[in-house]
DNA sequence: AATGAATGAGCGTTCATTCAT
DNA sequence: TATGAATGAACGCTCATTCAT
């Protein structure tokens, strides 16, 4: 009997470990030798599992964008009003934040590489966004696709901040900051049928 | 009798004619002969103008920082109300936008570079950061340094969004609602002393 | 009326200046940057006066073997026995050995190429040998060429140990020493016809 | 289940096929690409096993001094006078000195380099010394240093007047010239105790 | 499946040399 | 006469990738 390894379920362990090293540096600065250091394996192994160094990019962002990223919701769950719930999205987001981070540059590093080069564009963004969308509505109980958006995008901009090394900024003020304004706003708009 | 040429000058109309390049392909990937070249000059003068490719960004990254990154104030004055002025606002992030998804992806590059490398971390980043508080206050008149972060944040995501590809956030349509927000935010409020 | 600089005169001048630095850190690793910045001139003056980087090398080994190598004549005039002569030699060698182990990396350096290279061979050095031969014979008043070259050969294996940071060797003790050596030799020789 | 190949020992088979070119050449003049072109390797490899030009060089060096410099110690055993035995070296240098001179032009090399850079300075060098020391010892009987080293001097000398295209000066003439003044010094002398 | 030796194009950088001023 | 800006081939070295084992 040949050792039993599931070619599949190795290569996506392989890709979790790549994370960090391909935010951290970028893509174009990390080497193939040293991520296969960095899994402990040889060069070799690496390309068994994976075609090229841009496969293995392509296939790291999608295996991000495919897994839970707000594993917010459990946590978020029970709380009460839209107050509450973006005080919770705060401190979740500022407890995760180096995780974010690193997924802002990688999601950086990739659309510059898709603009630049033939990698695919990979529908893997767009499911994420949707999935983005859907959380919020889960959990904030937004349905207005603007405020959708204009909530993500202050998240990643107070994400961006905090990765531009800004220490005026925290993620926990501003939204719960987000939800007062939230709150304020929406009360004054005539309910949408 | 030297060949006549204002060397300072010279390496800044160099300088400027690099950000698209490092915007686009980012600092790992562009090469110094792909920069010479379309510069229009050999890599030897490249060189004779900037020690390293390292400097070369360093400096240009200074140089972004010290120009009015926003020269926006101009063109936003004489507006009104504050929805007025978020309006306008948003019209001009709209309009450079392809200026400012460059500029965040320069920011990106450059701080990674920082936290990875020996980059020395030039204080140009903390006085742009401070030039934008100041035209929060100049253009919009808000003095609460959480609003600002707020708004700064926001207009970071926006563009971010932007960057990734979103179709769907549309940068006028956002900064519009943000006057909104922040209008029946304000009203709210007790008057600060 | 023009400023009248004696061209020629000034060419052995920068001439004079380039011994330390082709002796220190060897032909191919010097620069024409580096010896024009030593010599306070621009790279396009130092071209002015000599065509290459090679024709400037081959001209400072001319100067110097033209040069007397050996100041030692008159320095060593007036002693009396060869015993004694020879002890002045060696005094004056350990005084002069920075120069001579200089002297010495130099025509190393300058073989080597000429070995490998179009160098013209020049007889610069059949001519500086010449001299060395006779400043032998008038100072220690040795005719035997055998023993000219001895005495030759030995003052340069000296010169080469203390170039390689040997410490156990004292140039002036191991002159004394072939000083008695040729003593007791030639004490026991036939006198030559 | 690798390619099967000794690293180690490869890795001194290259180093064995180096001498010549560093010597020929000088260290700054030879290039890594010259060099791989030599080795009937590729640049890439040359860079598998020698980290940069200067360990290579200095590795080099390393085994050089380490063999067994003088294999004289054989081809001169089995002689009796101390003329004689200067007559067998003598003969031994001369039929090997072409490797002799390279010897030299490498070490002046590396001294050079070693004065004007960081590289280390290896205590090989230091062995190699005594070892010289010891083989004076052992095959001619003489246990006085300053003999000692006005013989490895002489030699030197002898070797860098060769080098130098003296066609004048005859290493086994001189050698046994070196016999006879030995003979005649040590008649003189009192035996020491 | 796994290794690491091997490749060679290409990188950042340097340098002898030229030439307009 | 003197300058230093400009060049581009070539340097030391790296890297994604291939392949014999």
């Amino acid at each position: 009997m040949p050792k039993i390894v599931d070619h599949d379920q190795y290569r996506k362990e392989l890709l979790s470990k790549c994370f960090d090293l391909f935010a951290e540096k970028g893509y174009a600065a990390i080497t193939m030798r040293q991520i296969a250091e960095s899994l402990g394996v040889s060069t070799g192994t690496l390309y068994h599992y994976f075609p090229s160094k841009q496969a293995l990019f392509e296939q790291l962002v999608e295996q991000i964008c495919e897994r839970d990223v707000f594993l917010a919701k459990a946590e978020l769950e029970g709380t009460q009003t839209l107050a509450e719930r973006m005080e919770a999205l705060g401190k979740f987001l500022a407890k995760n934040e180096d995780y974010y981070i690193k997924w802002i540059y990688l999601q950086v590093d990739f659309c510059q590489h898709q603009d630049s080069k033939e990698m695919q564009g990979s529908n893997a963004f767009q499911r994420a966004t949707e999935q983005y969308e859907q959380i919020i509505y889960d959990i904030l109980g937004i349905q207005d696709p603007m405020l959708t958006w204009f909530i993500l995008s202050l998240i990643d901009g107070l994400i961006l901040e905090r990765l531009m090394n800004n220490e005026m900024v925290s993620i926990t003020e501003q939204c719960a900051l987000l939800g007062k304004m939230l709150t304020a706003y929406l009360e004054k708009q005539p309910t949408p049928p």
